[in-house]
DNA sequence: ATTAGCACTCAATAACTAAGAGTGCTAACA
DNA sequence: TGTTAGCACTCTTAGTTATTGAGTGCTAAT
């Protein structure tokens, strides 16, 4: 167990080096004003917060640095809740005043004003659709060979996709169709509609149209992605060029990467429980990020979990403030979307 | 007028220069096998080509590397028109063979293959679809103050927006709303939509329904920018990463904040004549594009010119195989989209 | 238990050196 | 007269050596 006085000197060490990026020293310490004692004894407690493994030195006549057990800590019973400024408060609040109604760029513009208040790299996933309804099917047919198939849903996402139609397929029962599937349809939720085509419209098809097998298949399998549309958006994806811990352009490469490369993106995004999560260094299982800590922040629609909004900066990120900004984001996005989507 | 000489010299500087990225020094050249004279008098037809701006020394007692003005005599008289290696014709023409029906699906896949053949950065902007004829005009409500607009053109492009409808509106008096707009304003371009929903629609919609007034306005207001849709599409935004010039993280900083500040990009993307163009360096008037070149070339439909699709490279360019891999993207995509649109 | 003092370590910087690639010029050559 | 061999000179790069300064650990005094 760490004194009083350890615990203070780990909480300013940390504090100083996610400001200055430069390892700390005992007689840099002892100027501060909270620390009443001299650089001797600093050093001493230094060095058992070394052997605890909590700090780590650079080289071996270096200052201390924060290791990964050592954020960890900070971010578990360190963290001192901090209260955002004004200005930052008014600009997330201005979003959500906006009046942006729909679901995609009301996350995606999260992302964005998320990554311009920490000036690290901010991702959000979703929202999940799965759950939503079918509203409204419609078949518009272009010319003899291509139709556009078009979905709405209840929450007003709109998906469309092209069909190329089997030859000598009559236009005009593009029309009867669509009646048939907008009578059986809507309301199913967007996760059954492949199987109840298959199940119960098919049949249905059969009796009224000409090549509906063909078509009824495209038609399921166009309708199938919808349900797995969580969508990722980003904002400042460069942003951690301007951090000193990039400087390096390899390392920038292989980070750029791993952001780019969205099935890793996605499970990391997914599968968060409900909450604030924070992922430091190694914790992120990817090489790559060794040295970046990743905060996620569920959002929901009533008590439905339905995506994720989420920082990635360097470990010596600010927590406190990025932490603050997540909780507010979550929490307002889960006002709006709740307020907006949840009784239809 | 320089001599065959000192073509020959000029040509093959600027060659090896681009596959090495380094200053090229007479005793080097001297041993390529299309030189058949000594070290000295390359020396001396060096000094000559300096002295007349096409080569340049980094220091004092370097090799010589091409200036701007040599970069663009390589390209409007050097350049001999490299065949493609089987492999990347192949790649591109799967491209093209795949059942890809969507315009901007296609323009995006181009600009991820370009890149990725190019290992440079690839642009594409459009397809401007102002031509477009309206198809097809739906208002699905969403629930009482909330429903979503949906446009196809002739072209299967299809755009949505919601639209918040004026309190105590009918939301039966929608879908009269929707034929009267079907009516009158399917086939015409999208560009005179609003004009034409001002001039004739309006008073129409005025006899048969409430609140007409805000809800067409709000109606002209979405549909007004469809017109405006040409979109930008990258791929390899991060290759230049890869590149030796861009070894420093500031520069690339301000390169990615170029390529990534839309307004400009769609500037330079736009109002290029017919056919390929090449900016080399300070012509691009742009100081984060100083050691670039931006290749750009554009696509029709019919005899309409539609969009661009350009690489963004160090100015020690690959030009001869980034031209004609653009000129064969060009062709095909202009091939691909005649036959899929022109005659709808 | 705390701290002043001191010897020691190591990174960072600057100053110097040697090697090597390249140039320009001159003089000899075909 | 155009070409080339030869050579002195330049400048970068890489490696070596001091020098400085921030920092540590340890010891002994308070």
């Amino acid at each position: 167990m760490l004194t009083e006085r350890q615990l203070l000197i780990l909480q300013v060490i940390i504090d100083d080096f996610i400001r200055f990026a430069q390892p700390v020293g005992s007689r840099s310490l002892s100027k501060k004003d909270e620390i009443t004692f001299s650089s001797a004894t600093i050093r001493n407690e230094m060095a058992d917060l070394e052997e605890l493994g909590f700090i780590e030195k650079t080289h071996t006549s270096s200052g201390r640095v924060p290791s990964e057990k050592g954020y960890r800590y900070y971010v578990d019973h360190l963290l001192s809740p901090q209260t955002l400024k004004k200005d930052d408060l008014q600009l997330v609040k201005s979003i959500f005043a906006e009046r942006i109604y729909e679901l995609e760029k009301l996350v995606q513009k999260s992302a964005k004003i998320l990554s311009e208040l920490t000036n690290y790299t901010a991702i959000a996933l979703g929202p999940k659709v799965k759950d939503n309804k079918l509203r409204k099917i419609q078949i518009v047919p272009l010319n003899n060979e291509t139709a556009i198939a078009i979905i709405v849903t209840d929450t007003g996402y709109v998906q469309n996709k092209m069909i190329q139609l089997p030859p000598s397929f009559d236009i005009n029962e593009l029309e009867k169709m669509a009646n048939i599937l907008n009578d059986r349809l809507v309301g199913v939720p967007l996760t059954d509609l492949k199987d109840k085509i298959y199940k119960e419209v098919v049949t249905l098809l059969g009796q009224h149209i000409r090549n509906y097998d063909v078509i009824s298949a495209l038609l399921a399998e166009s309708l199938n992605n919808v349900s797995k549309n969580e969508k990722l958006f980003y904002g400042g994806k460069t942003n951690m060029l301007s951090q000193p811990e990039f400087h390096d352009v390899d390392k920038v490469r292989s980070l750029l990467s791993v952001i780019e490369h969205e099935p890793d993106m996605y499970k990391m995004m997914r599968q968060n429980p409900a909450g604030i999560t924070v992922k430091i260094g190694r914790e992120n299982n990817n090489s790559a990020l060794e040295n970046c800590s990743f905060i996620t922040a569920t959002y929901s629609i009533g008590k439905d979990q339905v995506g994720t909004i989420a920082v990635l900066g360097p470990t010596r990120m600010e927590y406190s403030r990025v932490i603050s900004l997540l909780d507010m984001f979550s929490h307002d996005l889960t006002a709006l979307l709740t307020r907006l989507y949840q009784n239809n």
